[in-house]
DNA sequence: GATTCAGTTGCAAACGAGTCGCAACTATAG
DNA sequence: CTATAGTTGCGACTCGTTTGCAACTGAATC
């Protein structure tokens, strides 16, 4: 399953924009990486997305530049179960919050929304009285195709 | 709000003992630990108050038993939003799971039992046909202290 | 209790992800 | 075009975690 596509490119630049923030030829580039990336991507798959734009760009850029998305609230930041080492990975936050399955089986990472995810959130805010300002469920376990080997 | 102290402790050395897995003076420190805890703990205050009850535990045997835990389902990794630096925080796992909030302003973590969880647990299950072996929300915001200041 | 050996340990070195200080550069406003 | 605050690449660094290895030890067997 692709990641719905459903702002349109650009999106990430125009933000920016409206907000004032310096564009500069690798941001450019990290930005386009994001906005046209089909799925998950960690630090360095980032990085060298983005060197193909701008040879120029920089490891600590490209870190610099995720800190800035996280910020402003651009981004978000997952673990996807560690499967991979310790790195994190980092997508566009859409209008709609999804959730992320792992299988520890065969790495495949599965994306879900639900009404009842919402209805949870709204539960917390209301019954423990707090701002959510963002949220992360991340589960790991089999998925069909390897529920039957293991 | 200190952590549920649903299951008594030894259960962890009594797992280990049920499965055969040998016990030795410096698991007996890490599990003592680790069932006495009141709150998350990350590998460096592990090691800390392992030291405590047996001087000779190192760095490597903590991360050593933090894997082994893990593979058998006993303790649960958060982040919890790395609002301390990029490691890790462990917790028992006990018998009902639990959400964790992390208050972007003042630090402090909450945890919340909610049955809305276990049906989106359910849900997931059921719809997405994954069986879940572990599961993780946590959720970054500002806690009812923190919400009038900004 | 002594013997045995697979499993476990401490140590030191290595690793990977992420951060930082700084001098050179550049986007933008005037 | 100039001035300047913000941004960059670079290299060195920190931090959290892992690893290879020789020495040790728990517990099963005698
Ligand atoms: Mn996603
Ligand atoms: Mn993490
Ligand atoms: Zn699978
Ligand atoms: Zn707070």
């Amino acid at each position: 399953m692709p990641l719905p596509q459903t702002e349109m490119p650009g999106r990430l630049q125009a933000h920016f924009a409206e907000r004032g923030i310096r564009m500069t030829q690798q941001r450019r580039a990290i930005l386009r990486v994001m906005e046209t990336a089909t799925k998950h991507l960690d630090a360095a798959q980032l990085l060298r997305k983005a060197q193909k734009l701008d040879a120029s760009v920089d490891r600590s850029t490209v870190y610099r530049t995720l800190q800035l998305l996280k910020r402003h609230g651009l981004i978000d930041e997952l673990d996807l179960m560690h499967i991979h080492g310790e790195g994190h990975y980092y997508e566009r936050k859409l209008n709609r919050d999804h959730i992320h399955m792992a299988c520890l089986r065969c790495g495949k990472i599965m994306e879900f929304v639900s009404d009842i995810f919402e209805k949870l959130k709204g539960q917390v805010e209301k019954d423990c009285r707090f701002r959510i300002v963002v949220s992360r469920l991340e589960i790991g376990g089999y998925c069909a195709g390897c529920r039957g080997a293991k």
